[in-house]
DNA sequence: GGGGGAAGGACCA
DNA sequence: TTCCTGGTCCTTCCCCC
């Protein structure tokens, strides 16, 4: 606590030498430390870990401030609440299982040696001038380490040889010693390319009664990279694989004693993991060091322990096992870093031991799940189960680079880092909800910004719709000055379970039946109707918020009724800002040509089944399936429906989108059409290629964008087709504006007609006030109620909107058109939460 | 008070 | 001149139910 204010002798513990890898031990620290020092100063990369180390002290300083607080009962009771813990930890303690932690020795420059034998003598590292992935052990003398960059470690040596990364040599490499490691256990564990856990508790009970044949292993020339083969009788033992490291404690053990032939292991742990890594070198001419243990936090520990090419195990009893924890310095295990290590130093724990000492106070001062964590380790007790695939939490692509302050070379890259993404999450069939925009300032301060959608996505322009908005209104935050960024990132988390995964088409009964979405929709839609009657002004009649799958904008996400209740401030700042530009904002993405991804004629043929007759039609244009479509629905089974259910599904196509800006609005007066022409225009609207269902079953994509639009033409899932003009929407990149353009003409031309989204009647609109008084006498709650009750909800995400309007219904004396009009557009809810949510804050 | 989203951060390889 | 990438988990804050 003493030197927290002495930024340089403080910021040691974040960007000095950290020597507790294998291999660093006895340099000169203190010459070491000064070099790294006296390289980073000054660079906003020093400035930044100054100040999340000045933000570590805080926490410090505010830890101590707690432990002066305490009492001498508190503490007694929380002695008494740890005691009661660790008896009971102590009861379930299992020692039964032989866990493995095998660890390839520095292994990207282990493979680079192998490759390149000029470089085994010499200092090397892998990475480039701006970061090393890891150093071989003649780098690491001068204090080369992992994760340091590389124009650094040329300081501390300046004969350092730096080799770029190749990791498809890697994962080739990786995949020799996985295949191995499958022998011993077939569920293990990969940690990374050069790191798994195993257990191997039943390979060795087979392995009691293996005769001595099959745990003999003949000696292949290493260099050659042979397989050691079980049976192979001759075999040179010419030499051995390259010695990568020249302090090494024995080369290779595990043959001090063969006869040049052959080696015979035995059938104790420590002998089978020897005879894997005997394997490994035979195979891929790289060591491995290894360690055994009851479970995999101390299995961490020892592979650590006699590294490199070494092994160590810790025996399944108790007393050992406490015995070896006592003296192991907190930071050697895994999952304490920097951070927790300097915050227990400061408490006087440094080993194990003193952690065990200190264990009420740190049940007072650290969350549940901290404390229970370091009584966890105190004990030596870890997880006895490998876990193998558990299921993946999110994907992300992220990239550094040089300043960048263009707001349309970011965008740019921000859909670049979509496509990738996009490509990584098809290629392994996620879709998520989550959207995360990671942005690093040319400070190095970190910011993430997510936001989470009513459906997952996967698709690029999915993707880029959330990341730009996000990024829109960071970018936005600071204007006029630029946004100077040294990194971005896009993830993707929230991922739909597998089961909701499966590619389930639905009928287009089960379609027009479903749930809640369609309801929320058509509330919503009437909302947007009643919406129009406060604006005088024809320009903003309908404004629904967008329901359309394909790109909705962030801005229209956020207007969803159930998202309307979730905003948090930030969000409803944000939210307003995202309004108040919105205008600006296409108009900007419009100039910036970031939105003709998808121009022109579609010539593409997808293989696609039509949701009505389930015929796969395949090499077929989007165009002339949504052709198809239309035809079947002529004489599908629509019958069925009542009447009335299809007008709010109309309604809810052409209230998919959002508001136009009045730029927009006035381009689409001037490409003014013909209001009942269908014939295919190119379109600058994205279509999505897949036919596919989201997590909910419901109908994504190409069907959907049927009832949107595909490819500019907006087709209606109804008997009556809803006039439409398709290359209306020629500005913007995440909305279509066809209804938008309806109304316009509706308006501009005489004796056009509209839907009414309740009693399916077309109704004039040549008086929109008149047209939205039909509505609104025609909207009352029992057609809606009459609705949903004849139509259950099946298990539909957007349920809860619903919920939120009978609750408002049930408990409110409103009409019907105050209560919807809270879930209307997002024009409304900032009105919204001005007079309700918003008072809170 | 619990659940869940958002943001940030620790930690790992 | 130059300080990564991709992932998980935890914590804190906030809102809603």
């Amino acid at each position: 606590m003493a030197s927290h204010h002495q930024g340089g002798a403080d910021l040691l513990s974040r960007i000095a030498l950290n020597d507790n890898k294998a291999g660093m031990e006895g340099l000169d620290r203190d010459k070491i430390n000064k070099i790294i020092l006296e390289t980073s100063k000054g660079s906003k990369f020093y400035e930044n870990e100054l100040k999340k180390e000045q933000q570590v002290n805080q926490r410090i300083e505010k830890m101590m401030e707690q432990k002066a607080r305490i009492t001498k009962e508190q503490l007694k009771q929380a002695q008494a609440e740890v005691d009661k813990l660790t008896c009971e930890l102590e009861r379930s303690r299992e020692l039964g299982r032989v866990i493995v932690h095998v660890d390839m020795d520095a292994f990207y420059a282990a493979v680079e040696m192998r490759d390149c034998p000029e470089l085994k003598d010499k200092p090397m590292a892998v990475g480039s001038m701006s970061m090393l992935s890891t150093s071989n052990y003649h780098a690491r003398r001068f204090g080369v380490r992992a994760a340091m960059p590389g124009f650094i470690a040329k300081k501390l040596c300046p004969n350092l040889v730096i080799v770029p990364t190749n990791f498809d040599k890697y994962r080739a490499v990786s995949a020799q010693v996985r295949e191995i490691f499958s022998e011993y256990d077939p569920h293990f564990m990969p940690m990374s390319l050069d790191e798994a856990y195993l257990d191997i508790t039943e390979h060795l009970e087979q392995r009691k009664h293996w005769p001595e044949t099959m745990r003999t292993y003949h000696i292949c020339d290493a260099k050659t990279g042979n397989d050691a083969d079980r049976s192979a009788a001759e075999s040179e033992r010419d030499e051995l694989s390259p010695v990568l490291f020249e302090d090494s404690p024995s080369s290779s053990p595990s043959l001090s004693g063969a006869d040049g032939k052959a080696e015979v292991f035995g059938t104790s742990a420590e002998e089978a993991v020897r005879e894997m890594r005997f394997r490994i070198e035979q195979k891929t001419s790289l060591t491995a060091s290894a360690g055994i243990a009851p479970n995999m936090m101390l299995a961490k520990v020892c592979s650590d322990k006699n590294k490199p090419n070494g092994q160590y195990r810790i025996p399944p009893e108790r007393q050992v096992v406490m015995e070896f924890m006592k003296d192991l310095p907190v930071r050697k295990v895994s999952g304490v870093g920097k951070v927790t290590e300097k915050m227990l130093a400061a408490l006087g724990i440094v080993n194990c031991d003193q952690l065990s000492q200190q264990m009420a106070l740190l049940s007072l001062l650290f969350s549940g799940t901290s404390w229970h964590n370091f009584l966890h380790i105190s004990l030596g007790l870890g997880s006895t189960c490998i876990e193998r695939d558990s299921e993946r939490k999110s994907m992300s692509t992220e990239r550094t680079f040089g300043e960048m302050s263009d707001a349309e070379e970011q965008y740019s890259l921000c859909r670049d880092l979509c496509h990738d993404l996009a490509q990584d999450l098809q290629r392994e069939g996620l879709k998520g909800k989550t959207v995360t925009l990671k942005l690093k300032n040319v400070k190095f301060e970190v910011k993430t910004r997510a936001f989470t959608l009513q459906y997952a996505v996967c698709t690029e322009e999915e993707i880029f719709a959330a990341a730009k908005d996000l990024l829109k209104v960071e970018i936005d935050s600071v204007s006029p000055q630029p946004l100077k960024l040294r990194l971005m990132g896009v993830r993707v988390s929230g991922f739909i379970s597998a089961e909701d995964k499966k590619p389930l088409q639905r009928s287009i009964m089960g379609f027009l039946q479903k749930d809640g979405s369609d309801s929320g929709s058509f509330t919503q839609c009437a909302g947007s109707v009643l919406k129009a009657q406060e604006d005088s002004d024809g320009a903003s009649f309908l404004k629904p918020q967008s329901t359309e799958m394909k790109v909705p904008s962030v801005s229209e996400q956020k207007s969803k009724s159930k998202g309307t209740q979730q905003q948090s401030f930030f969000q409803r700042a944000q939210l307003k800002r995202l309004q108040q530009q919105e205008q600006e904002q296409m108009s900007v993405m419009a100039a910036k040509s970031l939105s003709n991804t998808n121009s022109g004629t579609d010539t593409t043929s997808y293989f696609l089944t039509c949701p009505v007759c389930n015929t796969e039609m395949k090499d077929v244009n989007l165009t002339a399936f949504n052709n198809h479509i239309d035809e079947c629905l002529k004489g599908s089974a629509v019958d069925n429906e009542p009447t009335h259910l299809d007008a709010p599904k109309e309604q809810e196509e052409l209230n998919s989108k959002p508001p136009a800006s009045s730029s927009e609005s006035r381009a689409l007066k001037s490409s003014s059409h013909d209001p009942s022409c269908n014939e295919e225009k190119p379109s600058t609207s994205i279509s999505v290629p897949l036919v596919e269902t989201d997590e909910d079953g419901d109908f994504k994509t190409p069907f959907f964008s049927h009832r949107t639009k595909i490819n500019g033409k907006r087709s209606v899932i109804s008997k009556k087709k809803m006039p439409v003009c398709e290359s209306s929407c020629k500005a913007s990149l995440t909305t279509t504006h066809n209804l938008e353009a309806v109304t316009e003409m509706s308006s501009d031309s005489k004796g056009s007609s509209l839907t009414c989204p309740v009693c399916s009647q077309p109704q004039s609109t040549d008086d929109l006030a008149l047209f939205n008084r039909h509505v609104d006498m025609c909207l009352n709650q029992e057609v809606l109620l009459e609705f949903r009750e004849s139509h259950p909800p099946v298990g539909h995400s957007d349920e809860p909107a619903l919920k939120s309007v009978r609750g408002q219904q049930g408990s409110s004396p409103l009409p019907p058109s105050k209560k919807i009009k809270v879930l209307s557009t997002k024009h409304t809810i900032d009105k919204f939460f001005k007079s309700n949510a918003g008072q809170k804050v």
